[in-house]
DNA sequence: CGAGTTCTTGACTGTCCCGTCCAGAACCTA
DNA sequence: TAGGTTCTGGACGGGACAGTCAAGAACTCG
């Protein structure tokens, strides 16, 4: 054996992701991340590889969160299901509402900055839509079974409008659009379901 | 008088946008752009100033070319007004799904890309959104008073909604989502508005 | 044609930044 | 405690990049 790690992997990447989060993947320095971090760039370069390494590593982590925390809201008994549904959708507004420094989400951010040159970043992305997606759909069929949604319209189409609607939110609170304005879209979308 | 440009400021310009579309604002070189116009450096900068007062010309333009389309695209008589705003929707999820090396659109991306530290892009970003709200309002406006949307439902409300969606769908492309699920998208979404 | 003005080009400068490397520190085992 | 191993920090090298500048080119007007 040999010398241990004196840092926390966990808060480290916690650090570098505010980093990348603030500044995006190719506006944000290695040292940047050094100094947040508290490490020397040796340190960096032997725990996590190259900045784009890193990235991935941020990424994946930031990923697997977001999707997980949606499967904890979302996943449940059909009698809830619509109440779910509709503070997940609420949620979304409020957050980007109160999101006062427009930091939005972190995979909005690196989809639109870097899937087109970047087939790793756009492969995560894809994936976490995907879930996403498919949370979307089986609390949508749970409320359909509750009798909350009407039948007869395919769950899996109107989380795909959920979800884009969803990611819209998240787009035009980038460009500034008021509280009210997203809080209106969310209820609007939720109003339009069609209940049976 | 003296020696006068050698270049077209358009074709310029289209090439400078090009450029920074395919990799965004903090990955693009100024070199780059030379290459890509023909241009000397000194003549780009004497001509528009530093990379971001050109980036900002350029996003200017695309702003006001964008809007403009839409608008010629939404504006009519009321009773094409559904068939327009349907359209326009479905051709957004059209363009998006055909868009195989998925720049996306400039709007998106740069707001993603820029808005949170940039007031500048914000607030033209902003104002872009803002305008295809007003023009989406009108348009379902018209549709209202033609009779194929409901009364009683504030245009505004739908119109931010309508937004909403196509600024998703636009998100879900660059995320790699299948032409099937952004055109099943905008079908739902013109299929959930309510009719009288 | 000549003087004056603006445009063009690309070499140049100074800075920045990624990734490496090494000298020393910290720790484990025996 | 000694020897082996891994971690740490920061200096360093090499390349890239934004923006400047000077010398010459192109053009107009008198």
């Amino acid at each position: 054996m040999a010398r241990p790690r004196s840092f926390d992997e966990r808060a480290v990447l916690h650090a570098a992701r505010d980093q990348f989060w603030a500044t995006g993947y190719a506006a944000t320095k290695i040292d940047d991340i050094a100094a947040a971090t508290g490490l020397g760039k040796g340190s960096l370069y032997g725990a996590f590889g190259d900045k784009h390494a890193l990235f991935l590593r941020v990424y994946d982590d930031y990923c697997a969160e977001a999707t997980e925390a949606t499967r904890r809201f979302l996943e449940g008994p059909d009698e809830t299901a619509y109440q779910r549904l509709h503070d997940h959708v609420s949620a979304i507004a409020e957050d980007t509402a109160a999101d006062t420094d427009r930091r939005g989400c972190l995979i909005a951010k690196s989809t639109a900055e870097c899937a087109q040159h970047d087939e790793a970043i756009a492969a995560r992305s894809h994936r976490a839509f995907a879930e996403l997606h498919d949370l979307l759909t089986g609390c949508i069929a749970a409320a359909q079974r509750a009798g909350d949604i009407a039948e007869g319209h395919d769950p899996a189409r109107l989380a795909s409008l959920l979800l884009a609607v969803t990611r819209g939110i998240e787009a035009l609170g980038k460009g500034g659009s008021s509280p009210a304005e997203l809080h209106a879209i969310a209820e609007t979308a939720l109003a339009v379901l069609p209940k049976p």
